[in-house]
DNA sequence: GTGAAAGCGCTAACAA
DNA sequence: TTGTTAGCGCTTTCAC
């Protein structure tokens, strides 16, 4: 690899011409240029960028760290994260954590070392320290769909409101044997079970069960299959995820429940099977565009003005009325 | 932020000592060592990269660069490339192009500058001249899903008799009229098209019509009501990805055509909404885990010898049967 | 408008 | 076992 010395020898000149010329500072007359240029060209020069870092701290990146890369909500955010940043000149790295604190840990410390511009993350529940080692560092990040402190710049969905809505809105339907299924240990599922238990004693009811699960599939079904096999089965359910709901939606089918007569159903997302059964599902659609989009600005407001308050915003997501409640 | 002198002067030792202990090299007398750890832990020393980098070149960061993030096969790749490279202690940064040929210019200038240790790339057709820059600079690389040259490392599904299969499949329903929907500019639909042409021929048959489209839903569902309204209507329809396979089943769906009755279906990638409707969607398949796994652990193997001749992998897709089919 | 030179933080000979 | 030193490739005064 040609460095700056192969560049300023061919061209005849010095290194700090050559550097100059390539950052476009200070002055070159247009012969010196037109050398360098040629001999840029001719060695094929790329600057290291290691040796630049090395000089001047910093650079353009963004890195983008999120719990589960295969989830449909951060395949979104990801999306509108990257647009928002590429506008502004920045490049995003994504990081998959898999919900491993500890990977989580190491591609925090990786990051850092890159000295990226600044940090996006969906924190674990143990990240906050790591996070605290990076505003340390200096290095500004923001926390998106999940709150491991306050303190910190977060854009988040508004989770309780959410499930406030929907809740009210199975009551309204006159359903009052309502069961939750919840994940287990998620920020996100603990403020959709507040919200949902607010809305019920609103009025005057409670919870005929609440299922709290890992989010998977198969953990989903389990929970349905559990409700269904007691005395008293549910005539509505709320499920807290997509995952979730395909789950405890195949449970209801197979055990032959018509939807929304026998069994209300509603959930959190809106995954594409939503609108492929009938009849179709009611659902809060969480605003993933939107938290990515606000998410991106923010950081680039922290890294124009590291001193400004942190912020915390909360993005309502959309109650879609389809078919799956009376 | 601490640098080695800070650290040397701290503990009362040279840089050269703190170098040795921070990399575990060569040998250090416990005194020493204890009175290092000591110094780093109080001043918070973290080695810097950039220097480091300079001074030795690499890293173990592999850059995976998708097409789309957002796509559920991607999705699913990113993750096993990820559980394969942990594994041997490397991590992962994912850009996403969003097939647009200026980021993935873009992104793979970034990655040479950061001198990653490999990069895995699923190419746009334009992709060729920045990954042959990419083999100059001496950065191992390996192409998954598409192949936009030989002579490089390559990880794909097997398409062509993928296609070739689930025509064949069709073929023995007895469907005649065969439809497909393919996707536009794409090299996987290229090579399903081959195979799905391929197929009809060798049965003596040939397609009602051929669509090719932008691989939306909505096209799909365009490209299907084109097909519903014209005199002689297709008895079975093959699309070529899950977008557009999407689209397609929601215009059969509002046209209230019986599945497999009066219309058989058949499409590649295997969504969620394939076991939601009734009757469930016959596949193919796509091994996506196992090309990212793959691609990752060829790569590995081209980092450790640059000199091995270049792979081509073929990976076959699985028919799932289900009801679509008569 | 240009060049000489110092130095960013680190590592690897080599000498002690 | 440890320290001295040179230098990785680049940028940036400062003097010319």
């Amino acid at each position: 690899m040609a460095s700056i010395k192969d560049v300023a020898r061919e061209a005849g000149v010095s290194t700090a011409t050559v550097s100059r010329m390539m950052a476009n500072k200070g002055y070159i007359s247009e012969e010196a240029r037109a050398k360098v240029e040629a001999a840029v060209k001719k060695l094929g020069y790329r600057p290291n960028r290691a040796a630049q870092q090395l000089r001047n701290p910093g650079s353009h990146i963004i890195a983008l760290i999120v719990s589960d890369i295969q989830n449909p909500f951060f395949g979104e955010l990801c999306r509108a994260v990257e647009t928002f940043a590429q506008k502004r000149g920045f490049c995003v790295f994504v990081c998959n954590t898999d919900e491993n604190p500890e990977k989580e840990r190491r591609y925090l410390e990786l990051v850092g070392q890159e000295q990226v511009a600044g940090v996006i993350i969906s924190p674990s529940s143990q990240g906050l320290a790591p996070i605290q080692k990076l505003q340390q560092q200096g290095i500004p990040s923001v926390m998106v769909d999940r709150q491991v402190s306050s303190g910190f710049d977060a854009v988040l969905g508004d989770n309780i409101r959410g499930a406030h809505i929907l809740t009210r809105r199975v009551l309204k339907s006159g359903y009052r044997r309502i069961a939750g299924i919840f994940g287990k240990n998620s920020f996100t599922a603990d403020e959709r079970l507040a919200g949902f238990e607010a809305a019920l004693e609103e009025n005057d009811q409670q919870a005929l069960s609440i299922q709290r699960v890992p989010a998977f599939e198969a953990e989903g079904r389990k929970a349905m299959e559990r409700l269904l096999i007691t005395n008293e089965k549910p005539d509505a359910i709320i499920c807290s995820s997509a995952l979730i709901a395909t789950g405890a939606y195949r449970a209801i089918h197979a055990a032959k429940l018509s939807i929304p007569e026998a069994i209300g159903f509603a959930c959190f997302d809106d995954p594409t099977w939503a609108t492929f059964v009938k009849p179709e599902l009611t659902v809060i659609q969480q605003p993933a565009s939107m938290i990515g989009e606000t998410a991106a600005e923010l950081l680039m407001k922290r890294i124009a003005d590291k001193t400004r308050p942190p912020s915390l915003i909360r993005l309502e997501g959309s109650l879609i009325e389809r078919g799956s409640l009376r």
